[in-house]
RNA sequence: CGGGGUGUGGCUCAGCUUGGUAGAGCGCUGCGUUCGGGACGCAGAGGUCGAAGGUUCGAAUCCUUUCACCCCGACCA
C-alpha cells in the first residue's frame, strides 16, 4: 500500500485535551477524531488495528467451536422489563433510550443477554442442541457517567460479547473455563501483558466472575494482588487477612468527651494520643437506593412491602477504609451514596462528624464492618455536635451490630491464607492498577429463568438453561495496547495487531535505484502475504518521514536510500534504536519480515 | 449530580484586565533553493472570536443567559 494514495494527517503536537498517551497518540497520528464526549471516528488507521484484533478475536472463538453472528443494536424495552433490568440500568443513567414513532420505547444495546436469551429461548428445544456458544463483535453504547481517556472509556466502543449455554451448572462451569482460557489467548497474541483477577459482577448478575486486567499505571481499576500466591483481584471484591486491633488495657466505663471540631479521625487522634488508630470506630451514613425485586426475593417477601430508599449507618475501624461495592452487595442495592448533609443531622441530631452507634434514630440500619471484630475500649461518636463517646464495649454498652465484610483491602495486608499450608507467613498484597479489557461470568440462571428459557431434559423435565457470558473491550484493547506500548516519539505496536506488519520508508523517491528496489520489495512482500505500507511521498523530507514512522509505531521497518543501487538497505526496527540498525540486503530484508510474521502467528 | 477550568483558521496558543473592528508558530497552496531525523526564502488561501441576547457610536474584550468540551470528586462523618 502507498503511503501517498491514503488520507494521512500527522500533528506535531497534541490536542490539549488529550490525558493518556494513547488518546494523545492516536490523536496525533491521526488514528481517531472526537465527534462529542466519548464518541469517535475510528480513522482507517486504527480501522485497521481494530480488525486485526477482530480477526484474533474471532480465530481464538471460532477454534472453542464458538458461533458468530449478529444481534441488533437497538432493543425493546419490554424485553429488559422481562429480564427486570430496565429500571436499574434507567435510574443509573447509562442507557440511551428513546420513544419509538408509535410510542412504545427502546433502547440503543449497552449489553445483549435479554436478546440473546429471548434467541436462544425460541432456538433450543431439547439437551440434545446444547452446550452451545454464540458470539457477536458489534458497537455497544453507554451513556457513562464520565467517558474519558479517549478510547479508553467512551459513550460508544466496539465489543465483542459472547454468551454460553449449557444443560447445567457443571457444565456451565466447563463453558466458563474454556472462555477463560480463550481470553488468555486472545490477550497473548494481542502482545498485552495482563493479570486475570477476581471480580464483582455488578449489573451483570451471576455468581463467579472474572477480569482480564491491562497492566497499567493509567488503568481505571485498582487491583490487589499477591506474587506469593497469584491471589488476584479487584480491589472491589478483595479479601485480606485484617491485622488485629490493638488491645484495650483497663477497662473503663463508657463515658462522653466534648470533642469541638474533630471530625476526622486524624483530629480525634491528636485529641486522644494514647488512643491507637485501631480502637477508633466511624460511623458513615448511606443513602441506599434497594433493588426491591432482588431483596423481595432473597428475603421471600412481597415486593409491596420493601422500601425503595433508606439510610443505614456502617462502623468501621479508623485504619480501614469501607468499600461500597460490597455493601452494595450486601444490601441487595443498586447503589449506596455518602447521606446527605441534611440525612446526616436527621439521623444522629447533630452535626457531620459525630455519628456513632448509639442513639441513632431507629429508622437507620445499623452494619459494622468485620474490622470492628475484637475491638474493646474504643471511641465513636456520640450523634451529638462537638462529642464521641469513649471506652465503649460491644455487649456492655450495646449489641454488636450485624457485621460483614464491608471493607477495602490496603498494601501491605496478608492474603487470607497467609502462614497456612504452603503459604508463606508473610505473603502480603500489594496495590497496582489496571485496565479492564474483558470480563467473563457465571450467569447461572438469572436470565434463563427471568425470562424463561428452558430446555426439556434426558429426564423428560423441562429445566431452565444455565448461562455465562464473556466480553472483551475490542477498541479498548487498542488503547491499552498503546498505553503498555509507547515512548516519547510515538506507539509501538505489537507486530500481530500493527495497522500494517512492515513499513518501508524510501528516502528519494524519483531516484531510478531507489523505486525499482523499492517497487520489487514491496511487491515481493505482497505476494508473501505481508501488509507493507511504503511510504513513497515525495514532498515529504527524510526527517518528517521518520518522525511520521515513529509516531505510528510501525515495528517491522526496511529504509531504502543511498544503498539502493547495490541492493542493500537498512533495517531499522521500532523498538531497539542505533543499536538494532543492520545495513542488509534486499533478500535478506524481506526474509527477516516475512519470519517475524510467521513468528508472530500474523496471517 | 456537585466542584473547577477552557472555548479565537486544521493543531498549539497570544490578544480580553484598560472596548476602536483579529494575530503568532505549526500545518495547508504556489514558486525557488534544499533533501538520512519535523529545512529556508518569497508570495498566498483560510477565522460567524462556541451560541443567543444586552450595554455602547463601536464588543473577541463589559453584562446576562445558554451550549459544548476537559479535569477533579463521587472516600468526608
Amino acid at each position: 500500500m502507498k503511503l501517498s494514495k491514503q488520507l494521512f494527517v500527522t500533528l506535531r503536537e497534541a490536542p490539549a485535551d488529550a490525558e493518556v498517551a494513547s488518546h494523545a497518540l492516536m490523536l496525533r497520528a491521526g488514528f481517531l477524531q472526537q465527534v462529542a464526549a466519548g464518541i469517535y471516528v475510528y480513522a482507517p488507521m486504527l480501522w485497521r488495528v481494530l480488525q486485526r484484533i477482530e480477526g484474533i478475536v474471532r480465530d481464538e472463538h471460532d477454534r472453542a467451536d464458538c458461533q458468530e453472528m449478529l444481534m441488533p443494536a437497538i432493543q425493546p424495552r419490554d424485553l429488559w422489563e422481562e429480564s427486570g433490568r430496565w429500571d436499574r440500568y434507567v435510574s443509573e443513567g447509562i442507557l440511551f433510550h428513546f420513544k419509538e414513532r408509535k410510542g412504545g420505547e427502546v433502547c440503543l444495546g449497552p449489553t445483549h443477554e435479554e436478546v440473546i436469551t429471548n434467541y436462544v429461548k425460541a432456538s433450543v428445544q431439547s439437551y440434545k442442541q446444547l452446550p452451545v456458544t454464540l458470539y457477536q463483535i458489534q458497537t455497544k453504547f453507554r451513556d457513562e457517567i464520565r467517558p474519558r481517556f479517549g478510547l479508553m472509556r467512551g459513550r460508544e466502543f466496539i465489543m465483542k460479547d459472547a454468551y454460553s449455554f449449557d444443560t447445567s451448572e457443571e457444565a456451565m462451569v466447563e463453558s466458563y473455563k474454556t472462555m477463560r482460557q480463550v481470553y488468555r489467548n486472545i490477550f497473548t497474541r494481542c502482545g498485552l501483558r495482563f493479570t486475570p483477577v477476581e471480580a464483582d459482577s455488578g449489573a451483570i448478575g451471576g455468581s463467579g466472575s472474572e477480569e482480564f486486567m491491562v497492566d497499567a499505571d493509567t488503568g481505571e481499576d485498582a487491583i490487589a494482588v499477591c506474587r506469593a500466591t497469584g491471589y488476584a483481584a479487584n480491589l472491589e471484591k478483595a479479601k485480606s487477612r485484617i491485622p488485629a486491633p490493638a488491645a484495650c488495657g483497663e477497662v473503663l466505663a463508657m463515658h462522653k468527651e466534648p470533642t469541638p471540631g474533630a471530625t476526622t479521625c486524624d483530629a480525634l487522634l491528636e485529641m486522644f494520643p494514647e488512643l491507637p488508630m485501631t480502637r477508633l470506630l466511624k460511623t458513615i451514613l448511606y443513602h441506599v437506593s434497594y433493588d426491591v425485586d432482588t431483596l423481595a426475593a432473597r428475603d421471600g417477601v412481597e415486593a409491596s412491602t420493601v422500601a425503595t430508599e433508606g439510610v443505614v449507618a456502617v462502623m468501621c475501624r479508623g485504619d480501614r477504609e469501607l468499600n461500597e461495592t460490597k455493601l452494595t452487595n450486601h444490601l441487595c442495592a443498586l447503589k449506596v451514596e455518602l447521606a446527605s448533609e441534611d440525612e446526616v443531622k436527621a439521623a444522629t441530631g447533630a452535626d457531620v462528624g459525630y455519628a456513632g452507634p448509639i442513639g441513632l434514630s431507629a429508622d437507620v440500619r445499623l452494619f459494622a464492618d468485620e474490622s470492628v471484630n475484637g475491638v474493646e475500649g474504643f471511641l465513636c461518636g456520640g450523634n451529638e455536635t462537638d462529642t464521641h463517646y469513649l471506652d465503649v464495649h460491644f455487649g456492655r454498652d450495646l449489641d454488636q451490630p450485624e457485621t460483614a465484610d464491608f471493607g477495602t483491602v490496603q498494601a501491605g495486608d496478608l492474603v487470607v491464607e497467609a502462614g497456612t499450608g504452603d503459604v508463606p507467613a508473610d505473603a502480603a498484597i500489594e496495590i497496582t492498577r489496571g485496565i479492564e479489557v474483558g470480563h467473563i461470568f457465571q450467569l447461572g440462571t438469572k436470565y434463563s429463568e427471568s425470562m424463561s428459557a428452558s430446555f426439556l431434559d434426558v429426564d423428560q423435565k423441562q429445566k431452565p438453561i444455565w448461562m455465562g457470558c464473556y466480553g472483551i473491550g475490542v477498541s479498548r484493547v487498542a488503547a491499552s495496547a498503546i498505553e503498555q506500548n509507547h515512548d516519547d516519539a510515538g506507539m509501538i505496536w505489537p507486530l500481530e495487531i500493527a495497522p500494517y506488519a512492515c513499513l518501508m520508508v524510501q528516502m528519494k523517491v524519483g531516484d531510478e535505484a531507489q523505486d525499482a528496489l523499492c517497487q520489487k520489495i514491496h511487491d515481493e512482500l505482497t505476494a508473501a502475504g505481508v501488509d507493507v505500507l511504503w511510504d513513497e511521498r515525495k514532498k515529504v523530507r527524510p526527517g518528517a518521514k521518520f518522525k511520521d514512522a515513529d509516531l505510528i509505531g510501525i515495528p517491522l521497518r526496511i529504509v531504502v536510500g543511498r544503498d539502493a543501487a547495490d541492493d542493500q538497505v537498512e533495517w531499522s526496527p521500532r523498538v531497539g534504536g542505533d543499536d538494532a540498525k543492520e545495513v542488509i540486503t534486499s533478500a535478506d530484508a524481506i526474509e527477516r519480515v516475512v519470519t517475524a510474521c510467521r513468528d508472530a502467528g500474523r496471517r
